[in-house]
DNA sequence: ATGTGTGAACTATTTCACAGCC
DNA sequence: GGCTGTGAAATAGTTCACACAT
């Protein structure tokens, strides 16, 4: 389930500031869920829980870690190397949840040699080779959209079955092989939408000057990519 | 609905391309969904298809950007200026899709001043100034995690009602404020979790070595943030 | 008393399948 | 013939409410 992340960060919150155990109200509060679904939720995994009581802190942290396979190291490959890569390469949360980071890799030969956050960065030649050598299980692609998809082929037929996409594109890839998409402008968009509707009110498409136009020459939206 | 920027996405791809009509098919296979959601989506906006030939491409291109609230300009501030923040600052995205970045701005005395993507980086002590300034109506909050709240309820109170929040904490906020949350590491886990799954094949929980081990002493999981 | 675990009711979303229009 | 638009069916997800354990 996609909320057992968001729990975990709670939980690991909660055991920072010394609380070894929580009620469904509280930690369902902090993680921002209502107390029913979480209960449901963690359910799903066992009965963890303690009627009376509520849960024992620690205990499921480790229970939600070991479910989500945290108690492993995944070993991830960034590849692009641009501010975006850049910024993952420094992400704190990546080492500390079980993320090992076992390369950078970029196609411009002006980064590749730099060092970034204590590592250099790689060709993207040697793609398979890192990804053999160190078994990586986890790509995370930061490329610019055109180059996506071929990357994605690449570290697909190197073996990777996870692939986590920056590039604002839809890459398509085999069955078996998980892939989800971090779009920074479709986060935008969908802030704008309900903006929109906080401005205009309950009433819904009317007030536009030009609401309902016919197709025809004017262009709406450029179309520079990221 | 959060699948419009999608297909949005994949029609500015089309019309790039010289397509001028799609059927459902095609551009749900374009924006990865299936043809019946898509159509139920469009049909949700009005009847912009022709039956026996599809979706005039330019035409659903201006009828999606004027729903999603595009046809006008949003204007943002980037709060938070490491690396996250410089890479959202640079991001081309941002710029091509009716986002005017107004403003970029950072506690650190050694930030503050830098020229980043063509912008001085400000000091947050202008938060309420250039708010009001510029008509910021979405803030995208990129700071460490232990200043995002503040932040956020300094924004809130200037009269900002949309957050983009890329800190990994649950921001609280009141009734008719808007936030939405990208948080990397949560994607990552989403992934391994999944990786997992396939790794041990269909069986489920049993075949770890130290399944089911009780409460106690050992801490699972480092705690340092991002 | 308190708070989990869970069947049952409810709500939302997805998919099917086809009538109707081009 | 081909493809949209849409009721109806199927499925998934959420919330309620309370029995039961502590």
């Amino acid at each position: 389930m996609a909320r057992l992340p968001v729990y975990l960060r709670a939980l690991t919150g909660l055991q920072e500031r010394g609380v070894a155990t929580v009620s469904s109200e509280e930690l369902a509060a902090a993680a921002g869920v209502n107390s029913a679904k979480l209960r449901k939720d963690l359910s799903h995994l066992g009965s963890y829980g303690t009627r009376g009581v509520g849960y024992e802190v620690e205990y499921l942290v480790y229970q939600i870690s070991r479910e989500l396979g945290l108690t492993q190291d995944w070993v991830v490959a960034i590849i692009g190397v641009g501010n975006l890569g850049r910024a993952l390469a420094g992400y704190g949360g990546f080492a500390s949840r079980g993320f090992r980071v076992a390369g950078l890799l970029d196609a411009d030969a002006a980064i590749v040699g730099q060092e970034i956050s204590g590592m250099t960065v790689q060709h993207i030649d040697r793609l398979e080779d890192i990804i053999a050598a160190h078994g990586v299980s986890i790509a995370v692609i930061a490329t610019p959209a055109g180059a996506a998809q071929g990357v994605c082929d690449r570290v697909v037929a190197a073996g990777v079955t996870s692939v986590l996409n920056f590039a604002p594109v839809v890459l398509s890839v085999p069955d078996g092989v998980d892939v989800r998409k971090v779009d920074l402008s479709i986060e935008l968009q969908i802030l704008a939408f309900h903006e929109q509707r906080k401005a205009g009110g309950p009433d819904e498409l009317a007030p536009m000057p030009d609401g309902d136009s016919p197709p025809g020459a004017p262009q709406y939206v450029e179309t520079v990519e990221a």
